[in-house]
DNA sequence: TACATTACGTACCGTACCGTACGATACGGA
DNA sequence: TCCGTATCGTACGGTACGGTACGTAATGTA
């Protein structure tokens, strides 16, 4: 009864929510009809669209909400590097935690992601901050933990730790918003530029 | 005959240049419709719009250019510091800089305009690299030069400067990121953040 | 004054879209 | 086998929008 439940309603919504998803990020909210999404999700009848969601705007939320919540936190990398009691070590984690975060940034959903909820602020004033404190604030405060934690190991000096991790979460920002304002994928490749700008915070740090 | 011009045909189309501007800026492109134009700009007949422009589109195009070479340069901030020839120079100069900046991203047309170029990059490709082109990426030029000049004068040491200016460009432009998702007005001001901001990335390459 | 440009009003065309209605049909569980 | 639910097809209502048409009035120039 519990998977009877899938066999055919859950299905069918799960098309419809993937085909949404799809259409969404690729041509934005408005530009995206029920329609389309109904042809797209294999769906023969609107009737059926709206049996599961009641208006577009809510499948919109639903859909963004999950796509929200989908990108991998960096927990597990938080469990990785526990506690830096060294300079190697600390420039390990940031080294590991900075392309980690890039490549977060270069998944093929994160920038169609981030202008969408952009453009539709006024709509759907929820979704972005719900995103920025989902993505890069947890971002920022994993950076800020793992300099305090060097920190009380002696390893690195007195700062303003948080401005520290906005130099550093902003320095590879700035790729993404070139990547918001460029039409295509454009390539989007700062790799080698990764490696100094660790250095550099690491230089702003030290003892 | 010259003026001639400008007392009727000219004014009108400033009217709708100015209306089409203020709408666009605060409810996007799709959102505002010709007819909203209309109105705001005070003429009677659409008729007369589509005398001064072809089309919605080349309307936007107009206004979104215009918008974006009309943010100020910095090429003024160029002049009035020349060549820091030691630190306290550096330090005023990168200050003063980045507080300009900073008040550049509070202009209340910049958030929209920026939310704008990002959402509209699929339908207007050519608007979001003008932008990055006349904006940011004139500002990391200016820090880059700053610092090479600095490094010239023995202030400071070798460093990868660009990645420098991006640290530093992008430290800001996490609080623009941070307005743009948010909806309304958010008080979105890192003022005494700037110093600090400042201080870190000269850590990061004093001698 | 005579003429050309500009603006007015209003109506209209074609299209696209969201959401609803409703009878018919397939499907899945008891 | 039987019943409720999910889906199908198709049509429609209401609205909004971009852009055009056209006859008329105002405005500035020679």
């Amino acid at each position: 009864m519990e998977d009877g439940r899938d066999s055919r309603a859950q299905q069918t919504r799960e098309r419809i929510r993937a085909a949404a998803r799809r259409l969404f990020l690729q041509q934005g909210y408005q530009a995206t009809s029920m329609d389309a999404i109904r042809v797209a999700a294999g769906v023969a009848s609107k009737e059926t669209l709206y049996r599961h969601y009641p208006s577009k705007e809510k499948l919109f939320i639903d859909v963004m909400g999950h796509l929200t919540m989908e990108r991998p936190g960096f927990s597990a990398m938080v469990a990785a590097f526990p506690e830096p009691r060294d300079m190697p070590a600390l420039r390990r984690a940031l080294t590991t935690l900075a392309h980690e975060i890039l490549s977060l940034m270069r998944q093929p959903d994160y920038l169609p992601l981030l202008r969408i909820l952009i453009a539709e602020t006024a709509r759907f004033p929820e979704l972005g901050p719900l995103f920025f404190a989902t993505v890069p604030q947890r971002g920022l405060a994993i950076i800020g933990g793992l300099l305090r934690a060097a920190r009380d190991h002696n390893v690195i000096a007195d700062a303003e730790y948080e401005v520290v991790a906005r130099a550093l979460l902003g320095g590879l920002l700035t790729y993404a918003v070139q990547g918001l304002l460029a039409a295509g994928d454009e390539t989007f490749t700062p790799l080698d530029h990764v490696d100094a700008l660790v250095e550099i915070m690491l230089r702003a740090v030290e003892l």
